[in-house]
DNA sequence: CCACAAACTGCAAGCGTATGCAAATTTGAC
DNA sequence: GTCAAATTTGCATACGCTTGCAGTTTGTGG
């Protein structure tokens, strides 16, 4: 009934020794029916609970996992911690979380090493080389969730992401074969792989059909700048473009409301809108948003995959950069020949050759 | 440069011993400052940094709070997670995150003892009096966010929340005085203590304007069941609401897309749609929806200060119960006689004398 | 220069659990 | 009933750190 039950309360309780007690709590010891029996009920009667800490300080092991993350506005963000969470957890992992605005995580990181946790996932942070090394030499397994490292960095690293680059050739095509001429982008953080990976595939599908990027316009994944961005792009008095690809889902609602109930513009009849992620909202009937989707199920999948992989090899594989393929999701929000889905949507697989 | 330095590597290094490695690492500990030099500069050499785990066994203390949340996708979730978990570290906490979609956390609990944490934060979800009262008996405080515990429970857990029954009230108070006379509500989760709350303020302030809920369908915060309740409510062929009042802004957002764009009707010219959260989307453009705010600052400080004053005493007080003030706000999703805001927003103090 | 207090340092004993090893017990085959 | 093999058990130690205590150094005033 006291604050700390330990297992010496057990044992004395049950009749057994220490050891005896440890072993019933860990799972393939060696006990007998018997003793586990009296174990257990003298532990059920203390409400006893093994001490995490002082098992990890001698089995080494954690089962904990330092997920960092910059931020939840950006509603990509919740929808992949919730997964990722929640199959860590069926996994019998405990997540510790961080939110760390800093794009390079290094403190955060350093603080997470003191856990000697079981893995770090990294999602959209990245890392300085030094730190990731330092990791390495802990062998502790580093995952990038929906980032990559710039090539060249030391330890072993590894990252899990979308098809960025096929993503944005896919809707440059699409948007060039509905008819669209003057195709405007605007950019998220223009540093961020993502960024980088989507702006590129999209400049590549448009040269494919001869195009070019008609405007260009950064939102930093921020709404406030995404708006102000489509005010920069649609606001002016001469001719304005005719569709535009918006590097996330959340920018690509501020951009909808904007030209919608700011400009007065009709979106797809005016302006066609494209935005990559396919979260949830972009299937409320207020957006019905044409856009990318990031398949969170295997992503998080792959995550959980690698960390397992590097865990149990000893050998701690260089870093392998997994990439996971989307889809486009069709909608409401891009005038096309075709007919539009009513009520529904239309996917498209993504193929990432040329 | 191998996996794991401890303190001992550092003081060999140093020339000191194990003691002074620790004290250097220990806030207010008695080391000279040529010692701690020494130290900090091996322990830079090696990498050192204290095992968090060795340490919380000594001390019985972690740094670690247990934060427990149902899902993310009711947009007041992931907000609530990001100011608490930010609030949590600026304060030199780790945040455990457990994600439980059971509304009983008690198993998720029990896991989190084994941390032997510093404190638990509920977030939309409670806790049977059994489980409560270990952690009282560990000493554990525990703080229900955005929930209260049906009375009597044993155990000292303490809440915060905001007014939800003021809240409720003012919202009736606001649709009746703007000539509301068939006003509806779509409930949440009935058994949430937050939606009876709500409800219950919202029949009190109807009754004192002569009113009574005129129809009621149940959403269970759930945006899906949301539009379900609308089409029920809306779609009849008899007479229709000319207002409904929301239990929450996401279930809202479903009701007004839902009304708009499959039943025809224009919010708020045909129906007055009010919320209850004050979510970040609340304020975009294409809702642009009045609300009752839930002060997440101040909630998150309450609850912070709460956790903080039981780990100082002592002795654990018995639960207290915070009850932080909201405001309305109000935009454009209500027809009213006095000139609505054109872009804007008016805040209204909410008061909870009757 | 001395006495005495204050500041610092090292020693050693835990914190609660896991686990190798050897002793004790059970099992099974004959 | 016997004996070897297989299983179970307890002992003792290690994990990396904090901290009370006692010993040592440094500083101060007379």
């Amino acid at each position: 009934m006291k604050g700390h039950v330990t297992s010496i309360d057990v044992a004395r309780l049950a009749n057994v020794s220490q050891s005896a007690v440890s072993r019933t709590f860990t799972p393939g010891a060696s006990v007998s029916e018997a003793t586990r029996e009296k174990v257990m009920d003298a532990a059920r009667k203390l409400g006893y609970r093994p001490n995490a800490h002082a098992r990890s300080l001698t089995t080494k092991r954690s089962r904990i996992i330092g997920l960092v993350l910059s931020y939840l506005g950006n509603l990509f963000h919740p929808a992949a911690l919730e997964k990722l969470s929640k199959r860590l957890q069926a996994d019998g992992h405990h997540v510790l979380l961080f939110l760390s605005d800093n794009p390079n995580s290094d403190e955060v990181v350093n603080e997470i090493l003191q856990y000697h946790v079981d893995g770090i996932i990294l999602a959209a942070t990245t890392l300085s080389s030094s730190i990731a090394q330092r990791c390495a030499d802990a062998a502790i397994p580093v995952v990038l969730f929906n980032r990559v490292m710039a090539k060249g960095s030391a330890g072993a690293v590894s990252s899990v992401r979308s098809d960025n680059l096929a993503g944005g050739r896919a809707v440059a095509r699409y948007l060039a074969d509905s008819g669209h001429e003057r195709i405007a982008f605007i950019a998220g953080n223009e540093e961020s792989s993502t960024n980088l990976e989507r702006e590129r595939g999209f400049r590549e599908g448009l040269a494919d059909r001869g195009l070019r990027i008609w405007a260009r316009a950064v939102g930093n994944y921020d709404f406030d700048q995404a708006r102000q961005a489509a005010l920069d792009l649609f606001g002016g008095k001469g001719e304005r473009p005719d569709a535009v690809f918006v590097a996330s889902d959340h920018m690509a609602f501020a951009v909808m409301d904007t030209l919608r109930h700011e400009l007065g513009l009709r979106v797809p009849e005016d302006v066609s809108v494209v935005g990559f992620d396919n979260v949830p909202q972009a299937a409320w009937p207020s957006y019905r948003l044409t856009t990318v989707e990031q398949p969170l199920g295997p992503m998080v999948e792959a995550t959980v995959d690698l960390l397992q992989r590097h865990l149990r090899q000893d050998h701690p594989a260089a870093g392998e950069n997994v990439v996971v393929p989307g889809e486009l999701i069709i909608r409401g929000s891009v005038r096309s020949a075709a007919a539009t889905p009513k009520g529904g949507e239309r996917r498209r697989r993504i193929t990432s050759t040329r």
